[in-house]
DNA sequence: TATGAAAGGCCGTGAAC
DNA sequence: GTTCACGGCCTTTCATA
């Protein structure tokens, strides 16, 4: 299957309203809500939507500080890799992990109450992983993009978008 | 208002399951559906839900391709960072942007198809950005940990949450 | 202040075309 | 892709502790 245009007019408004009716988008759209419910079908099954979730405001949780931590392991070892990312996944605190090319550096994004808060998870959470051997940790003071997909997609301004 | 023990539970669910009937909702919490409508109400209302989206799968849009760039400025006065932050909002390929403490650098997180692509991301979005003085970029090979919330909010293992 | 039960309208679903 | 009918969900009201 591949969307078209009608299906990512679709996706643009799921993904900013997950909870919007058949009715309401159909009107929007200029069709029936019957024919609007088989294209969203079609698109969770066709994996297009991978599923909708609530947006918590994490501020009303206390949490304010986001912290960019670049981890380096002493050995780029297959098996300590393995170590390491066997328990970050379980760190509470991390909400992304990547692994960086040209290095042997995970970059995390650490969500905290605060910088002493960020003092307890650094001890408690990440010094503790296997085979670390060094921790940077640099504080965002200001947050000025944060979108879950990038306005390309629904082909704003970018290119052509077939397969 | 002050989330419950509940309430957390109601949150937990909605942010994996946003479009989860009531009904399905009040049989799993033991409560009835009119309460639980009336709870998830309350959570909108008092901030704590800021909307519901859709999970799309950007792979199946051809961006399987994430670069952390990072950019510094030729000034650090109010202007340049307003002008700089002015033209960054409007990247279509830009999903975060973070202003970071110790220096005058900007933290981005970039989608892209593929390497090629990036590099016409680079050259037509970045750096024609105003007051850029270096761009540099690394990308990710592997994404270890997505999360949109961290568990510690729902009470997972941390420690107490009450204001 | 928060819950539970019942009535009514709206929405989502599926058949037929 | 559309229409239509049915069943279920969501909303409101009211009674209760």
């Amino acid at each position: 299957m591949d969307a078209d245009q009608l299906d990512l007019s679709i996706l643009a408004e799921l993904s900013t309203n997950a909870r919007i009716s058949q009715i309401e988008l159909s009107n929007r759209m200029g069709l029936s809500s019957t024919a609007i419910a088989r294209r969203q079908r079609a698109l969770e099954d066709d994996g297009y939507i991978k599923g909708y979730q609530a947006m918590l405001d994490l501020s009303r949780f206390g949490l304010n500080t986001t912290v960019l931590v670049r981890v380096t392991l002493d050995s780029q070892s297959d098996e300590a890799l393995k170590l390491f990312e066997m328990g970050i996944v379980k760190c509470p605190s991390v909400i992304r992990c990547f692994l960086m090319s040209g290095s042997d550096d995970y970059l995390l994004i650490v969500l905290a109450r605060d910088i002493e808060d960020f003092e307890r998870i650094h001890r408690t959470e990440l010094s503790p992983l296997p085979r670390v051997s060094r921790i940077q940790s640099n504080f965002a003071i200001r947050e000025i993009v944060n979108r879950a997909v990038p306005p390309i997609v629904f082909g704003k301004p970018g290119r052509s978008r077939r397969r």
